[in-house]
DNA sequence: ACCCAGGCGGGCG
DNA sequence: CGCCCGCATGGG
């Protein structure tokens, strides 16, 4: 059974959970506008507005896509959800122990998904040292600031600005959003990005060169190309090891003892394998989720 | 008031 | 190399 079917008006979904994956702080979740109880979702994409509704199970859903250019919106969902991820085969693979099996459980259905290169390496500069909450408001300050006004099928949003439409954003501008230290940052990446490096020809490249070449971006170090490998190119072998993440790992796998980044790197690589993308997002959201709630690992 | 947040670059030993 | 420090800012 194929993990996902085209239909004339949609795409059907199998172990797909929609309000997990946008709940679980991922570029999308940002500025997606999901609304559970009238079963729609809108997002842009590019210059596009994806205008859908979803309804039915975490077993079994649906996307209906409202509006033209439907073909085209359909390869958006399915690839920016990950829909042909066998997800069945990687819950096998990434339930090794108690705590992820509750994660998954949790969690059931939560994907990675895949965004644009550029979106991506904009948000992980801004998440540095700084929580989802307001990483989330200055991207969309940022969005409403500088993205363009688009409109399609009587919907109207704002694009996400590319690097190109930020060489007119100043670091004043930046800050102004509330981007902190990270402004600087984010006036040079709009400058090197456009003008220096093509983000877009890094697509077909392999998880280490496209780390590397991200890395030449100020601003942009291992953690954060890890992020931008994993959730703007989809390479599963990225595994970004943040306080959360690490802060979990040593509870659940080294009662609490202190490690090396590097250190976990090598452990999660030989106990998730070519999964780690997916164990890294379940574990951080189990991790973080359970430390919020005040629960005892 | 104090502490922390999806880390990074720079400086020092 | 590895280690340590400062960093803007808002929310708990």
């Amino acid at each position: 059974m194929s993990p996902y079917k085209l239909t004339p008006s949609g795409v059907e979904t199998r172990l797909f959970d929609l309000r997990h994956t946008l709940e679980s702080a991922q570029p999308l979740t940002f500025f997606a506008d999901y609304h559970e109880r009238k079963e729609t979702l809108s997002y842009v994409a590019g210059k596009r507005i994806i205008d859908t509704r979803f309804s039915g199970t975490v077993a079994r859903g649906r996307f209906t896509i409202k509006g033209g250019g439907i073909a085209a919106k359909k390869r958006d969902i399915v690839r920016r959800f990950r829909l042909a991820d066998d997800m069945e085969k990687i819950y096998s693979r990434i339930q090794t122990d108690k705590f992820m099996a509750d994660a998954v459980r949790n969690y059931r259905g939560m994907r990675l998904t895949i965004n644009d290169p550029w979106e991506t390496t904009l948000c992980y500069i801004v998440s540095q040292y700084n929580n989802v909450k307001k990483i989330r408001g200055t991207v969309l300050k940022i969005i409403n600031r500088f993205g363009t006004e688009i409109s399609e099928g009587g919907r109207s949003a704002r694009s996400f600005p590319t690097s190109e439409e930020l060489l007119a954003a100043t670091e004043k501008d930046f800050r102004e959003c509330g981007a902190g230290f990270r402004a600087k940052y984010l006036k040079s990446a709009a400058d090197f990005c456009t003008n220096n490096m093509n983000l877009y020809k890094l697509q077909d490249r392999g998880y280490d060169e496209i780390k590397e070449s991200l890395m030449e971006i100020d601003g942009v170090g291992d953690k954060v190309a890890d992020c931008i490998a994993l959730l703007g190119y989809g390479k599963l072998e990225a595994f970004p090891i943040d306080v959360w993440v690490k802060r979990t790992l040593e509870r659940v796998y080294f009662k609490g003892r202190d490690k090396k980044i590097k250190y976990l790197h090598k452990f999660a690589e030989h106990r998730w394998g070519n999964d780690m993308g997916y164990a890294q997002q379940y574990l951080f959201w189990q991790g973080r989720q359970m430390e919020k709630k005040d629960v005892r690992l």
